[in-house]
DNA sequence: CCAATATGTCAACACTTGTGGATTTATTCG
DNA sequence: CGAATAAATCCACAAGTGTTGACATATTGG
């Protein structure tokens, strides 16, 4: 019986059939990135994790920068994702928000480029100009006009998705135990009273 | 005219008079810490920073986790400072507690090791470990019994908490302009009214 | 005063890292 | 078919890493 598993010899030049390989990769850095971080993640690893050579991920993505900016990519529908949630009833707003935010990162295809784009941020000044510019430009824009006119609306749409990143930090990240033991419905109907509040002002 | 600039030549052997030289270090390694994470310092670099061969750093702290770990004490006065937040008047604490956490963060002898276990947290298990319980053991415990009996008052007090960190995230790591510009009074009064809602519920 | 200990440097180890060049095999296209 | 290109591996380098052991100088305690 021939050895067929996966530690099987990886022989010479081109694979014969097509290629999924360069996806096969970028999935695999995202997950390292998303877990460890820019500086924990080897490309040795990804290349490891994906079954490849290391050069190979060099020439796909030219360097290590080049394989992290495309970890970082966000698909179209993140915005709508968030955009959605302003058709809930007014006075669940703030709830709705929260859940939809929540669900983006903790369950939703665009998890690992957020998570890798966090955890980087702590170390890499580009991932943290990337994140930043993502939630000023993109949600920001989108949520803003939703609560008011005036650079208040801004304010406070950007204090209120810095906040609930920080339910995403502490239950993914820090890992507070009593936060991330409960549910994101729970936290949901706790904190969507106060992000109403914070959106709308007391008016 | 003798030499006597910092790049001497270091001479061999212990220097003349008394030593604070462990700590020099220590306060290089948090400062080193709280800017590039964990993997982004190097006992090396820490050494060079505190004028030191890198053996001594080792000679002090057994090991570059050792180094860590003693770069995350926190003062005795950081509850002491969040209690304190509760002497305001009744309808202006979320606005204080908000003041007092920022200023911990930002402007007080534990910022170097606060941030760096917020940096840490993203690559390293004890650092994430560490900084979690001390928010559920220490400023949970403290703020909770505050806000209100049951195991709800806890949870609203860890939601609080969650919220107010995520401000020093987008404000110190991951940089959304629009927050970060803002003064920490200017944040703390938009945000006290919603952060006190949240600890009380709608009663 | 002298031994023990604390503080300090130096040199080297074994290892991991990102990256480049050479080579091999498959696919694609004229 | 044959040439160009794409996909893939192997090898090696140069730099940086944590860590260790040997040695040198000062301080301290009996």
């Amino acid at each position: 019986m021939p050895q067929k598993d996966e530690t099987e010899t990886p022989r010479l030049g081109r694979r014969t059939g097509p290629s999924t390989t360069r996806e096969d990769v970028l999935h695999a850095a995202q997950e390292r990135f998303a877990r460890n971080g820019f500086n924990g993640t080897s490309i040795r690893k990804v290349a490891a994790d994906a079954g490849v050579d290391p050069a190979l991920v060099m020439q796909f993505f030219k360097s290590k920068d080049g394989l992290f900016a495309a970890s970082l990519t966000l698909s179209d529908e993140v915005q709508d994702h968030i955009t959605a949630a302003f058709d809930a009833p007014r006075d669940r707003l703030g709830q709705s928000l929260a859940t939809a935010f929540l669900d983006l990162w903790e369950d939703s295809p665009d998890r690992p480029p957020l998570m890798a784009a966090m955890r980087g941020a702590a170390s890499n000044t580009y991932a943290a100009e990337q994140l930043g510019q993502f939630v000023q430009n993109r949600l920001i824009q989108v949520i803003g006009p939703k609560v008011g006119a005036g650079p208040e609306a801004a304010q406070r749409a950007g204090l209120a998705l810095s906040m609930l990143m920080g339910l995403v930090l502490t239950r993914n990240m820090v890992v507070v135990p009593l936060v991330a033991k409960m549910s994101r419905v729970e936290v949901a109907e706790i904190v969507g009273q106060p992000i109403q509040l914070l959106l709308d002002g007391d008016e």
